[in-house]
DNA sequence: CGTAAATTTCAGACATTCCTGAAATAACCG
DNA sequence: CGGTTATTTCAGGAATGTCTGAAATTTACG
């Protein structure tokens, strides 16, 4: 896997937009290195390719293994790791979305429920707030729920229903 | 608009969240202490409230309103600015989702737009990478073209689609 | 205008995150 | 085991991002 300038160009815009969504430059630039990569590659190669250090590397495909977007595979004969990435941008994009509600919706809909709860007793916050905060959780858990049913659907058929856009509306309402 | 304990939660959670997806910490206390409140604030107020320097109080309402989540409005006899957030929770996040398409999603459909054109004279690049870069493109495009339509739609007519949840498909289908 | 309040600008301090390189550990082979 | 290669850990340095406070600017009133 060379660094050809169109995959170089790929590489470093991946790692800027990774910066704007906190996540670090070197963890996006590997994953989308090995996103292009047709084969697995080894952390030397990586660190090689993309000039950065070998622990760097180490650490941010731990990283990528623990969102579940890289995994390691073995060649016999070679005792070296090999990293590949998941392959199908659909699942990319499902697993990156499911790991963000996760460590951050999923929390924050626990906070309001704690503060909707508190709020029952807490007589200094003025119900107008109180009823913002109910507003707030009740919203985020349709969201979520709403994310959940869809996440349940077999991926076909909500391509079928992505494709007809707004037509669904005309068919159902 | 006082910091009550559940105030100060909501906000110093808000806050966390904001650097978690790419936003400065001040922004994000100050756009939940804002979305709380009933009333419009002073920046004075805000800096007070949340123990941050006038300045950065300054600066982070300017971003705010960039992203057009705050505007300013002002009081007969009071020379000051008072500032407003959006309030209606739906507003607030086609808005956020809204901005972040523009700044990121679209360069980077633009990107690889210039990607898969400069892949045709490029013979260094494995069709197999080029592939893949037109696939992303593909999604992407798909992807932002159904989030259009979706933003044209009334709400009512999307809330109701999201009420029925799964049941659409069995309509539909 | 002159003055005072309100706001903004911005250089540099501060904090945080990120990355490196050396050392430690682990895995493997003969 | 001893030696070799691969990987991980981690202290500290580098880079980046954030915040402050003083000074400059703008705004509005008398």
């Amino acid at each position: 896997m060379k660094l050809t300038p169109t995959v170089e160009r790929c590489v470093l815009h991946w790692g800027e937009m990774g910066s704007r969504w906190g996540v670090s430059r070197s963890v996006a630039q590997i994953h989308a290195l090995l996103f292009l990569a047709p084969e697995p590659l080894t952390a030397d190669h990586i660190a090689e390719t993309l000039a950065i250090a070998r622990s760097n590397v180490s650490v941010s495909l731990k990283e990528l293994q623990t969102w579940e977007l890289v995994s390691i595979t073995h060649v016999i004969g070679d005792r070296r790791d090999y990293f590949l990435a998941r392959k199908d941008i659909w699942d990319v994009l499902t697993t990156i979305l499911d790991g963000r509600k996760r460590r951050e919706i999923d929390p924050t809909v626990q906070m309001l429920r704690d503060c909707a709860q508190e709020a029952k007793h807490d007589t200094e916050t003025p119900d107008q707030v109180k009823e913002r905060i109910a507003t707030m959780l009740e919203f985020l858990e349709e969201m979520t729920g709403w994310y959940d049913q869809i996440r349940g659907m077999p991926r076909p058929t909500l391509l079928k229903l992505m494709r007809m856009g707004t037509k669904v509306a005309k068919i159902v309402g």
